[in-house]
DNA sequence: AATGAATGAGCGTTCATTCAT
DNA sequence: TATGAATGAACGCTCATTCAT
C-alpha cells in the first residue's frame, strides 16, 4: 500500500477537487482530530463525491501525507524568503528564529495537529522542511566555526533543531506578547549555547 | 463521557485485574500502535472477560488515561529516588539531568508510544508528571537565584522543561554511547543557559 | 486470508444463530445468486446483526465454504445410508446410481447454485462428497474386477465420476417421468462401459 | 437491461475497437477472474476511454455475452472445419471426439473462466454452440439409427453432449499423453453405449 | 465520436459498548 | 461478580455508470 497520490490533475477541474480535498482534510484534523478525518467526511466537506475523492488518493494515508506535504512546503516557502542578511551571527541567530517562528504561525493549528494527532507511522516520509532548516543552519554556522563554543557542529545541531523547535510550538500557544518575550528567550538560549561572552 | 476509573478497586483480585488490563494495554500499544488498542483484544490479553474490562474502565480512553497516570507515577518514584545530594549546582543539574533520563528509559517504548500514537485529545488531564519536575527544579533553582542569569525563574522552566524532555527523547532513539555524549550536552546547554562562566 | 470458522458455537443459542446464517446464505444464493450474497442481506435475512455473523464467520467466504461443507455433508449422509445392499454388480450399479440421485435430489436447488454461481476459487477445499462417491465406487467395482472391461480402474473412475455427475445434473432439470427414464439410461450407459454382454 | 451490444459498428475502427474491449475481457477473466473484470480496467487495458466502453457495450454484462458468443463461435468454426469424412461410424465417432478436444483447446482457458467464474444468470443466452454439436451429432448418428443400440436418439444426444462435454473439460486439465489416453476412453465409452459388439 | 472526471449506492468489515444469563 | 453473545453505527473503499466537455 503505497500513498503516493494515484494521478497527476491535468484540467483545472481536477486541480481544485484536490485542493478542495486537502482543505477539507486540514480543517477537519484541526477541529476534530485524526480519529475525525473519515474519508467520507472529508469528501462531503469538500463538496465532492467519496469516488472523487479516491480517485486522486488511493487511501486514506495518503490524504494526509499530501497534506503533510504541501504544509512542508508552505513553511519552506516563508522560511527561505526570510533568510537571514546580515553577517554578524547574532543578528543571524535572531533573524532565524524570527523567521522559524514566522513560518510556524502561519497554519499553526495544522501544524500542532500533523505532530499530535496523526499517528506517527502514518507519517513515514522524510521531513523536508527539517531537511531545510537544518541546511539554513549549517550554512549559517559553518562560516563562525571558530567563534564557536560546541566543537561538533553536527552535534549542536541535533541539540538546537529539536529545541527550537519544541519552543516555538510552547510560544505558539501563548499571547503575541508573552510570545515576543520567549521568542527572545530562546534566541538568548541558541546564543548562550554556541558563543561564549553573551 | 468522563475517563474517571469507574471504581475504586479494593480487593486484590480487582486490583490484579486492572493490572492485568493495564498491562495488556501497554503491551499491545507498543507492539501494534495505538489503532492495533481494542478492547476485546485487552480484555482477551488480558485474560478476562470483556464484559469485566466495562466494571472496571468506563470505556477505552479510561484504559489510555489510566496507563498514562501508573506510567506517570512510575516515573515520578524514579526520578524522586534520584534527587540531587549534592550542593553544588552544576552537579545537580547533571544528577538531575541523568535522573530524567533515568527515568526515562524505564518503559521507553511504553514512553514513545504513549507519547507518538495516542491522539493527544484521548490524554487530556494534567501532566503531573511534569507538575513534580517543575516543582524539583524551581525548588532546585530557587536557592541559587541570585548567581542565575535568567531574572524570570518561572520563565527558565517554561524554556528548560520542554527543552531537557525532547533532547532526552531524541536521546533516547541513539545508541548507549551516542546517548551518553548527549546526556553530557544537555547538561552542558543547561548550565550555559543559566550560569555565567560555564 | 483462511476461511475456517470464527469459534465454535457453544451454546445452543449460538448454534440456532450459525444455523440461520447458513440457512439465509443458502436461500439468497439460490435465489440471487452469488453476487446477492451480501454479508449484510445475510445477517439480516437470519435475523442476526452483522457483528454476530462476524462472531463465527471471518469473512464472507467462510459463509460459502461452511454453507458446502453442511451440503457435502448432508449429501454423504443421505449417500451413505443408501449404499447398495446386493451381490450383483448389475444390481448395485442401479442401485448406486439411484442413491446418488436421491442425494442430489435434496437441495439439488442449492447443489446447482453451489456449483455453478460460486466462483471456483471460492471453495478452494477438497470435495469430500467427490472422495465419498469415489470411495463407494472403487469398493464397489474391485471385488469384480476380472469381469470388468476396462483395466484401469482409476482411470474408470475417472471417467465414470464425472459422467454419472453431469447427467445427473441435467436429469434433475426434467420432470420426474423424464428422470426416471433418464436416470436408467445413465445406468445403462454406465453398465455398458463397465460389463461386456450388456 | 438488456445485454445486446449498443450498436452494430460498421467502420473498421469501431470494429478494432470492440474487438480490443473483447480481447481485453477474455485476458482479464482468464488472468484474475471474474471479480477481476470492471469496466474501467477493461476500457484500461483495451486502450480506450471508458465513455467508449459504454458506447458499445450497454453494461458489463453485455461485455461477458458478447466475449461468449464470440468464443462459442470460434469453437464452431474450429468444429465444422473439422467435419468427419469418413464413412464408418466408429471412424467418425473417433474424429468427431478429436475435433471437439481440437475445439476446445484453442483458448482452452477462456472457456473454463467463461464456465467457471462468470456467475450462470450472467451468461443467459441460447448455448449456440451445442446447437451445432448436437446438429452434427444427429445429422451423424441417423443414417446408422438401425445399428445403433439406443432406440430414441434424441435421448442418446441428451445423454451423450453433456458427458463427451465434461470428460473433455477433465482431459483438457491432463499432461498432453494422459490426455489422449483419456480421448481414447472418452471414444470408447460412445462407442460401447452407442454400438454393439465394441 | 471520444474523453475521463465525477458520481454514490453499496460493499465487506471493525469495534466500542450493552445486557441477558 | 463475571461472562461473552449480540449489537449496529460507521469505517475505508470499489466500481458500474453518467454526462459535461
Amino acid at each position: 500500500m503505497t500513498s503516493q497520490p494515484r494521478k497527476i490533475p491535468h484540467q483545472l477541474r481536477s486541480q481544485s477537487t484536490v485542493n478542495a480535498l486537502l482543505e477539507a482534510t486540514a480543517h477537519i484534523l484541526v477541529h476534530q482530530g485524526y480519529v475525525g478525518v473519515t474519508t467520507n467526511r472529508v469528501a462531503e466537506k469538500a463538496g465532492v463525491s467519496i469516488g472523487s475523492l479516491y480517485q486522486y488518493f488511493p487511501n486514506k494515508q495518503a490524504l494526509l501525507v499530501a497534506l503533510r506535504r504541501r504544509h512542508a512546503e508552505t513553511m519552506q516557502t516563508t522560511l527561505l524568503a526570510m533568510a537571514p542578511r546580515s553577517n554578524n551571527l547574532r543578528i543571524q541567530i535572531d533573524e532565524l528564529i524570527a523567521a522559524i517562528m514566522k513560518a510556524h504561525e502561519e497554519d499553526s493549528a495544522l501544524h500542532q495537529a500533523l505532530e499530535n494527532e496523526v499517528p506517527e507511522h502514518i507519517l513515514v516520509e522524510d521531513d523536508h522542511a527539517n531537511k531545510t532548516v537544518q541546511t539554513l543552519l549549517i550554512s549559517l554556522l559553518e562560516p563562525h566555526r571558530k567563534v564557536l563554543l560546541p566543537s561538533d557542529i553536527a552535534l549542536a545541531c541535533r541539540i538546537l533543531l529539536p529545541t527550537v523547535d519544541t519552543l516555538i510550538h510552547q510560544a505558539l500557544r501563548l499571547s503575541l506578547t508573552e510570545r515576543y518575550v520567549m521568542q527572545q528567550e530562546i534566541s538568548h538560549l541558541v546564543k548562550r549555547y554556541l558563543l561564549a561572552d553573551t
